[in-house]
DNA sequence: AATGAATGAGATTTCATTCAT
DNA sequence: AATGAATGAAATCTCATTCAT
C-alpha cells in the first residue's frame, strides 16, 4: 500500500467531510466506519487514530455545521446597523442560503435514519444560535417594535417551528405546497411578533 | 414448555403492547425482539407468527395511539356544536389530557432513541388530524374568526410547532421555564389566527 | 446450509469438548470463536446462543474437568475403609491416572499462552479437593500417623507443590529426570507427613 | 516536539522501568506499547527504535529482576563461610527482603493477567539459582547434614513449592493464614532436608 | 536517535430472522 | 398456534508494528 501522510488537520477535515457526505446519502446507523474509510482510501486504523469512535466524527459533523451557521448569524447581528425587523429578516436569508447551498446539509436532514441527527443538530443550534437572536428580539422589544413576554422562549418556539417545518417541507414535492407553507410560517412570524 | 394458545387478536394486542412499554423504557433499537419475548413469555417464533418483522410492530404501535388520538379528535370536531374557537380549545384540552393519562406515550416520545419515532407519530398524526383540523378552521375562516389564506398549511404549520414544543418541554426540568414555553407557544397560535 | 439441531445439553456439551481440544492445541487466546464453531460446523450465532462469551465457555471447561477429579477423590475418601496412609496413596494414583487418561488436560496444562489457565484452574482444583484431603489428613493425625500443626495449609502446600511440579515435569523431555523430580516430590511429602 | 536525545543505555533504561512499572499495575496484555510511550513522554517509533517487539521488554525486564535476585544470592554462597544450613537461611531471608523492597516485583506477580509472567520468571530464576543453590545442598549433603538422594532436583521441587506458596499468599488477606501457610512451608523444608 | 501518522488483520459480539418439529 | 435452536451477516474497535521524514 502506498503510504500517504497527512496534518492530523487535513486528515480530520477529510474524514469528516466524507462521514458527512456519507450519512447523508446512506444515514448514520447505515454507514459503516468501514465504508468510511473504503471511501478515504485509507486503513481501518487511520480513522481511529483520528477518532476515538464513530460517533465522535458525527459530533465534530454537527459542531462544524452548527458553528458555521452560528458565525453568519453572529456576524448579522453585531455588524448591521439596521432595526430588529431588518435584522431578523437577514437572518432569515442568511439560514435559508446556507441550507440552500450546501447540499450536505439537506441530506444530513432528510436522509431517513438521520431523525435523531435532527434532535442533536437542534439542540445545538438552539444553544448556539439563542443568545444572538434572543439579543435581536430583546432590541426590538426595547424599541417597541415587538410586543412579547419572554424574549428568549419566543426565540425558542419560532426556532421549534422553523427547524420543524424546514424538515418537512425537505421531504416534500409539491412546490406549491412548499410555498404555502412557507408563507404561512412566515405570517406565523409576523403576526406574532406583531410586525405589519 | 407449558404452551399457552391465544386468539390471533389476543396476541397481537398483547405483542404491542408489551413492545410498545419496552420502546418507551429503552428505545426501538434498544429493545430486542428476545427481550419481547423473554418478557412477554413466549418463544422466538412466536413473535413472528404474529408479526413479519420488528418494525411491523412498531408501525401497529404507532397507528394504535394515532388512532386512539384521532378518534377524540372526531368526537369533538363532529358532536361539538360550539364555534370554531371554542372547538380549538377543546381539542387542545383532549390532546393534552389523553398525553398525561398515558405515560406510555410520553415515554415513547421522550426515551433517548426514539427520535425517529416522533417522526413517523408526526407524520402519522398529520395524516390523521389534519382533516379534521382543517375542517375546524375553515369554519371558522368561513365564519369570520379566523383570517388566513391556507388553512391546512396553517394547520400543518402550528402542529409541527406544537409538536416540537411539547417534544422540548418533556426534557426540561424547570417548570417556569416550561411555563413561559407554553405561554409563548399559545400566544403564537392566537396571534397568528388572529382570536382575540 | 443444513440444519442441525439438537438439544441444549448436547451442543453444550459438544463446544466444551471442541473449545477444550482447541485451547489445549493453540491456547485460549489463540483460539477464536471463529475456530470453534468453525470446528463444529456450526454458525458463529450459535455459539453465542449457547454461552454468553468465550469465558464462559472456558468456566465450564474448568468446572468440568475440577468436577471430575473431584469426584473421584471424593469417591476415594468416603468409600475407603483403610488408613490414612493408605487412603492419599490411593488419592495420588487417582489423580496421576486421570492426568494420564485425559491428553486434553495435560494440553491444557501446557499449551505456552495458557498459564493463566493454572491459576484458575488451581485455585478451582484447592477450592474443590481441600476439604476432602485435609480430612484425610486430619484423620490421619487423629490417627497419630502424621504429625503436623495445620493440616488444611498442609494440604495447600503439598498441593500447590504438586501442581508445580506437575505442570514442571510436562514440559521436560528427559523421562530420568521427571523421574528424579517425582521421587523427589514423593520423599517431600513423606518426610514432611512423617510417613515411614 | 521538544525532541529530547539520550543515550541508547539510558532510553532503554527508561523504557524498561516504566514498561514494568505499567504491567504490574495494568497486567501485560494490558498494557499496549501506546501506553508505555505516552507514560514516557516519547513517540512510537522511539519504543522501536530500541526494542524489536513489546515481548521484547518483557524479556528485559524478567532478565533484569532474575539478574539481581541471582546477584543477591551468589554473594552469599560465595562469601559465606558458614554451614550449609545457615547459608539456606540467609538466602531465605535474602529473597524475602529483595520481594518485600520491590514493590514492582509483588505487583508483577499479583497483578492478574500477569500469570503467564510466573512461569517465564520462574523458568528464569530456576534457571539463574538453581545452580548456587544445588551446590549449597551438595555441600551440605557432603557434610552429612542432608540426606537426599537428588540435590538438583530437591532445589527444584522446593523452588517451585515456595514460588508457588509465595504466589498464594499474595492474594490472601488473613494475616493468620498466611502465617499458617509460611510456617507450613518452613516445615516441610526442613523436614525433607532433615534439619533438626 | 526520534517522530508520529498510517497500517490492516482480526476478534468478539449482536440480533433480526428462519425453519423443522 | 407455538416452539426454540440455529443462522450468518455485519459492525465496531484494538494494537503491535512499519516507515517516510
Amino acid at each position: 500500500m502506498v503510504r500517504i501522510t497527512k496534518t492530523p488537520e487535513e486528515r480530520h477535515s477529510e474524514i469528516i467531510d466524507v462521514a458527512m457526505r456519507l450519512f447523508g446519502e446512506r444515514g448514520y446507523e447505515g454507514t459503516s466506519v468501514s465504508d468510511v474509510v473504503k471511501a478515504l482510501g485509507v486503513a481501518q486504523g487511520t480513522f481511529y487514530y483520528h477518532f476515538k469512535s464513530k460517533s465522535e466524527v458525527l459530533d465534530a459533523a454537527v459542531e462544524r455545521v452548527t458553528e458555521e451557521l452560528g458565525a453568519r448569524v453572529d456576524a448579522v447581528v453585531e455588524n448591521a446597523e439596521v432595526g430588529a425587523v431588518e435584522q431578523l429578516k437577514l437572518i432569515g436569508s442568511v439560514l435559508v442560503g446556507a441550507m440552500a447551498e450546501n447540499h450536505e446539509l439537506i441530506a444530513f436532514f432528510t436522509t431517513p435514519g438521520n431523525e435523531f441527527l435532527h434532535e442533536r443538530m437542534h439542540a445545538k443550534l438552539l444553544e448556539r444560535l439563542v443568545p444572538a437572536l434572543t439579543r435581536v428580539i430583546e432590541s426590538g422589544v426595547e424599541a417597541g417594535v415587538f410586543d412579547i413576554p419572554y424574549p428568549q422562549e419566543a426565540v425558542e418556539v419560532l426556532v421549534a417551528m422553523l427547524t420543524q417545518v424546514a424538515r418537512q417541507s425537505g421531504n416534500l414535492a409539491d412546490a406549491a405546497r412548499v410555498g404555502r407553507i412557507h408563507q404561512t410560517a412566515l405570517l406565523v412570524v409576523t403576526r406574532f411578533l406583531g410586525i405589519t
